[in-house]
RNA sequence: GGGCCGGUAGCUCAGGUGGUUAGAGCGCACGCCUGAUAAGCGUGAGGUCGCAAGUUCAACUCUUGCUCGGCCCA
């Protein structure tokens, strides 16, 4: 400290009123981020909470759970941080807003994992009893739930940590078999068939992720088709061509397809050319163009269809078009199968249907339809009454007592066995027999289903699955479809498209398929009578089902517990124990029963306010959860849902391990912090697909640092404030007035987006406040007063009481986005009182102030700042302070005094012309050695002005 | 291939029912301040509003096609 007391050369920075704090200007959130963790642990931050809010308003936001398999990645953190932000912006309005988190247990991909553990310690998984290994995926699923839920938690995300639910809890295992048993009460079960892969090696279903493509040469071959009833004269006796690549499906044929729309030619057979050889085939075909023989097939496939023929013959045969037709002209055409003459099965006519799925890009466009063995060949003939034999078993093989059969050696083969579907196989030797088969030839190359584990192909398969109708009546007179639709109508979908998603989702789904032929799961609870095929439906025994389930888990419907279960009125021989498990998808569509309704977290509630997940949920958990709760409460189990986008890389390209081009939040809150991660997630529009990389990161971390430098001033600034020094707001400056007026509004505009669920708009708003309302505006304004005032000046004293009331809003308001800073900022303040998170949203005091006077004065301001600006660059003027600025007088808005001018543009004076233009020069007065300002008094630069005098002396008085 | 959704400055975002030179914040460049200092203030440069047709006196805004990207299906 200088010891000069010559006014010129002292220096008064020590008579200046600085910001003070210890609040560090650099973060370094991710080395202090985890003490804070430890202190909310420490202090029961989330019990606290519930009990502080235990008699408000309830809001429940229902945790879709994620799966328990890997790290946290930036989807799940984005999902939570939105979460999160709901929960605690709810919980700042005061609402006892209670967050369950929970994982989904079962499933493929944990069983996947178990067993590649195994292969590892090469075990065989069939060896492995079920029930042990039903022990390990559990652990399996266990071990990720506690990395996930201590991933989570370091993300700040408040929630019942030590009381999640996971589906594989026992309770809630049973309540899941209840919510089954429900429908099946209701009789909204049904068994059915469908097709799926399936691998004959490994006899299983498989899931299409356990399939990979390869690309097989298949034997190609065109049968004919003898139609016997038509509505058009010319087409009886005449000849339908199918083609296909699997013959080994031709002995389950029940129907032909063609496509509506497709334009077809009836044609004869020309004559094959002279030079044609002669061999067997061509004296047959010769015979069949003498015969004047009729084929039927698309018109755009009749060359490659010649092309095929030509091979087989040696030289392409010609046809000649009789006529033309359209698919619609084909309705009510019957053809009967090549191998009729079998009888029985075989005799029985083969319809011609309209199906979209014909296409003319290969084939004949005309399509043989074998309901066993293809989806869309399943769905036409289900829609026209004909129904799937299961004729193929397990192990591929066709059962023995097939008529087609007997068996010989080469046809008990797999359906899979190139020789069983070769051009001297046995499908296509009997079709040649009977004179069907027009082109047989190994060469069609095409990309195939092959089991991912074996590398073996796989086939469509139908196999006995069990269903929840869509379209059946229930004791309301209304399908489930219905209730689905109607409960949407009633539902709150933020942003709104998310309800024409789901509905058209709804509207075209086909049955729910519940089972699943797997280990790992929920098991389908049901005992089917041997002898009428109807499920028991026994309150009774479904109780003991149920407590069997509470008491085991999913073990409790082993075959040992199922005597016990059954009970003494019935005779378990008499029952097929039902063995398939749960689609996954109905364990976490029955999350709200266990979880809400329960009792089990007395503070939930049914049904939820709000479901808030990825935009992929509208036909996953959000639709499960609307059939359930649909099909056994008649309503959905959520009031709002509210959906997000996906998060892409930098350029907007989904991020894939392959691509290299994933960020981790893991290695983001290494770097940069979790608060960092949350102002991203609530700083991009999540409602669509949005980005993140290292330019946006950082971007954010800019946006950080500017809103952290606000609570450091407003720390430093209110250094020693208290009661005594607050004015009332009626005695405030206008400034200080109108800087309340943007807080109010500001206020209006943030509760509004906590209704909305809008988080970019509300961390936009608060940011933008910071920067540009407090910032550049009205903190640069009072830097004076602040500095330079006596502390017991009435202005000082406004202002610092405005300071005191921004810092309780906006440490409230950024407290849901910046958990741990804001934390940091309130302990800063407060070191003894509890947590910022315990507090309830701020009461802004009601001032008055005519805004668009204001905003007038703002843009004299910008207009004034503009114009001296070239002074600067010439340096004539340095600082603003150093300006004498006259403004025209017709822009100055009424009710400012002239030094209220200078003082709102921080310039030396301000005066009013009659001109349009500002006008700037340079001040000749003197500059206060204390304030810096440029004031008459001021004899020589470096004296102090008389308010600093007065202020000076005051201090030595003291 | 189908359904739905999206593409506005380097980045993140605004732009009721079509109407003057398309906005903000950040970043960047330049300058000021050196008493919020790895901070604060100011000024400025950045956009053929994915592309192409069309409707219209007039289109970022409406229609169609294309393209790129995404989710869900096949």
């Amino acid at each position: 400290m200088t010891e000069k007391h010559s006014a010129k050369d002292r220096d008064f920075k020590d008579t200046v009123f600085l910001p003070k704090t210890d609040f560090p200007m650099k973060a370094g959130l991710p080395a202090k981020e985890p003490g804070i963790l430890a202190r909310w642990q420490d202090m029961n931050l989330y019990e606290k909470l519930r009990e502080a809010r235990a008699d408000r308003e309830k809001f429940i936001l229902h945790d879709g759970p994620p799966y328990a398999n890997g790290d946290m990645h930036i989807g799940h953190a984005l999902n939570h941080v939105l979460k999160d932000m709901v929960v605690r912006t709810q919980s700042l309005l005061g609402k006892n807003a209670p967050y369950v988190p929970g994982w989904d247990c079962h499933g493929l991909p944990i069983e996947w994992k178990v067993e590649e553990q195994y292969r590892k310690k090469k075990k065989n998984k069939d060896e492995v009893p079920a029930k042990e290994f039903r022990a390990e995926c559990r652990a399996y699923a266990q071990h990720w739930v506690d990395v996930q839920r201590e991933q989570l938690k370091r993300l700040g995300i408040n929630g019942d940590w030590d009381h999640p639910y996971l589906t594989m809890q026992f309770e809630s295992e049973a309540t899941i078999v209840a919510e089954l048993l429900k429908f099946a009460e209701s009789g909204q079960l049904y068994r059915g068939a469908k097709p799926v892969m399936w691998s004959p090696v490994e006899k299983t279903a498989l899931a299409e992720a356990e399939v990979e493509y390869e690309d097989i040469t298949s034997t190609q071959i065109d049968v004919a088709f003898e139609i016997t009833d038509a509505p058009a004269e010319d087409l009886v006796g005449a000849y339908a061509v199918i083609w296909t690549t699997t013959p080994w499906t031709i002995p389950v044929n029940q129907a032909l397809a063609y496509g509506p729309d497709v334009d077809y030619v009836l044609l004869t057979i020309g004559d094959l050319p002279e030079d044609a050889p002669d061999t067997a085939l061509t004296l047959v075909w010769r015979a069949l163009a003498q015969d004047g023989t009729r084929i039927l097939a698309a018109e755009q496939l009749v060359a490659p269809f010649a092309q095929r023929l030509g091979k087989m013959l040696g030289a392409t045969p010609t046809f000649d078009v009789v006529r033309s037709l359209k698919g619609s002209d084909l309705a009510g055409t019957v053809a009967r199968h090549p191998m009729h003459e079998l009888g029985g099965f075989y005799a029985a006519p083969r319809p011609l249907l309209p199906g979209d799925f014909v296409t003319t890009e290969s084939g004949t466009g005309l399509v043989h339809m074998a309901p066993d063995h293809g989806e869309d060949d399943f769905d036409l003939c289900k829609a026209h009454g004909i129904e799937p034999k299961f004729v193929v078993e397990g192990d591929g093989r066709y059962r023995e007592d097939w008529l087609w059969l007997p068996r010989t050696d080469e046809r008990s083969m797999s359906v899979i066995h190139p020789k069983f579907n070769a051009p001297d196989g046995p499908v296509c030797s009997d079709l040649r027999e009977v004179g069907a088969l027009l082109s047989a030839s190994t060469d069609y190359q095409h990309s195939y289903p092959h089991s991912w584990r074996s590398k073996a192909k796989v086939i469509f398969r139908c196999t006995p699955q069990w269903f929840v109708p869509m379209d059946q009546k229930e004791g309301d007179e209304r399908t489930l479809r219905e209730k689905a639709l109607s409960a949407l109508d009633e539902t709150r979908f933020v942003p709104a498209k998310g309800r024409n998603r789901i509905g058209s989702m709804v509207e075209g789904r086909p049955d729910w398929v519940l089972s699943r032929q797997r280990a790992w799961g929920v098991p389908i609870t049901l005992f089917v009578d041997r002898k009428t095929g109807q499920y028991l439906v026994d309150p009774a025994v479904n109780a003991r089902i149920v407590e069997s389930i509470r008491t085991h888990g999913v073990d409790g419907w082993d075959e040992e517990h199922a005597a016990a279960i059954l009970g003494p009125d019935y005779n378990l021989d008499d029952y097929e124990r039902v063995t398939d498990i749960l689609d996954v998808w109905f364990d976490s569509g029955s999350t709200h029963a266990f979880v809400l309704e329960s009792g089990r977290w007395p503070d939930l509630t049914w049904p939820a306010d709000l479901y808030l997940e990825g935009s992929d949920q509208h036909r996953g958990w959000f639709q499960s959860s609307l059939l359930e709760s649909c099909g056994t409460r008649g309503r959905a189990p959520y009031k709002a849902v509210l959906t997000h986008g996906f998060t892409m890389d930098a350029k907007g390209m989904k991020m894939s391990k392959s691509l290299g081009n994933t960020i981790s939040p893991l290695d983001t809150m290494r770097d940069y912090g979790a608060d960092i991660i949350r102002l991203w997630a609530l700083s991009v529009d999540y409602t669509e697909d949005h980005r993140i990389g290292p330019e946006i990161l950082k971007g954010v971390a800019d946006n950080y640092r500017k809103l952290r430098n606000t609570f450091r001033y407003l720390l430093g600034a209110l250094d020693g404030f208290t009661e005594a020094e607050r004015l009332p707001v009626a005695e405030m400056p206008e400034l200080e007035r109108y800087v309340l007026s943007l807080l109010g509004d500001l206020d209006a505009k943030l509760k509004a987006c906590v209704d909305d669920f809008d988080f970019n708009t509300y961390t936009r708003a608060l940011s933008d406040f910071c920067n540009e309302d407090l910032s550049a505006f009205f903190f640069d304004i009072r830097k004076d007063n602040l500095y330079c005032d006596a502390p017991t000046d009435t202005g000082r004293r406004a202002y610092r009481t405005v300071l005191d009331t921004l810092f309780h809003a906006l440490v409230r308001y950024a407290a849901p986005v910046l958990v741990f800073t804001s934390e940091e900022v309130w302990g800063t303040r407060y070191p003894d009182e509890g947590s910022v998170h315990l507090l309830e949203w701020p009461e802004v005091p009601a001032a008055d102030a005519n805004n668009a006077r204001w905003d007038a004065l703002r843009d004299l301001r910008e207009k004034v700042t503009e114009a001296i600006e070239p002074y600067r660059r010439e340096k004539t003027i340095r600082s603003s302070l150093q300006a004498e600025v006259e403004v025209p007088a017709s822009a100055v808005p009424e009710g400012f005094s002239d030094e209220d001018l200078a003082n709102l543009f921080i310039t030396a004076t301000v005066t009013r012309g009659q001109g349009d233009a500002v006008i700037v020069k340079p001040t000749d007065m003197a500059k206060c050695g204390r304030c810096w300002r440029h004031l008459p008094e001021v004899a020589e630069d470096g004296d102090a002005c008389h308010r600093c005098e007065a202020v000076l002396e005051g201090m030595e008085a003291a």
